[in-house]
DNA sequence: CACTGGAAAATGCCGC
DNA sequence: GCGGCATTTTCCAGTG
């Protein structure tokens, strides 16, 4: 029995260090993930002031995500849907 | 009059350039943001692993997120009352 | 053989009517949407015709939400951490 | 002097009253928007559970809902920025 | 592997 | 008319 069973310890001193550093490294990997966001955004501005639509960007780069399949697949069944409602 | 008016050109050789540096930077942000991304779900892996409970983490980190967020969130609004009130 | 076969019908009659039935009620409920939003709109005008400051109003009703989201958000997570010590 | 005057009374009756209906047919409303908001999810859902792409009903409702001219026109400006960018 | 919940992004709105 | 903010919608990771 030493200080380390102590009761009012809820967690031991290694499982204590560990939990700060799985909080503090997720924390910061977010803190790093919305900087990239932020420049992301940034790009977005600056492209916007150059005269370029940013909403027509936008689905460029979705479309050079988007899987070539899955895209034309998909606006075959929009297609569909149109033609079934009567629209153009 | 000069080069600038190409009609097959559908934009001038610098818009192309800006465009295609544009749409790379983008794509290379949103490639490191996966990247961090998935490195947050190895942080998590680990913690499991570590018989941390995820779903705990999770709650404790979007706390502390909260919290640091609540200070900026209350002095916007003292900000607000006290603009209202006249007090600049 | 039988008229279910016809190439050129691109949905069969059931789902043709199903999927006029769905875009068309989204669309009913969408308008109503739109038209609440717009009393809102409304609404806000006039306060603020009575001299209220609409940016305060609008802390003031989210706050109001806000207090009645937290007493749900905090016995859900005295739930999971209840779980977790097991006290199912 | 009466009980108008109250030194008390931060907002005069009047006011007061203003101000709950305010609030009280602002929150009202935001109920309504709610739930009328809920009833379009649940049309998806069954839409959804009737074997429809719910993504692409998306689609097709916000394709009806755009103006026609806006829509050529974003679409030909994504073609020329695709077409810049080397692809299809 | 589909659902659910929460974060992020996009759109629309208001004020300047 | 534009920039910033609030809301809404979309997307993605986690869970059962």
């Amino acid at each position: 029995m030493t200080e380390t069973y102590a009761a009012a310890d809820p967690l031991n001193a290694t499982a204590g260090s560990q939990l700060k550093s799985i909080v503090e490294r997720i924390e910061r990997l977010n803190t790093e993930k919305s900087e990239v966001a932020e420049q992301i955004v940034q790009v977005f501005a600056e492209a916007k002031g150059n005269g370029f639509d940013a909403a027509v960007l936008r689905k460029v780069i979705a479309r050079r995500k988007k899987d070539r399949a899955k895209l034309a697949e998909e606006e075959a069944v929009m297609d569909l849907y149109l033609a079934v409602l009567g629209d153009s």
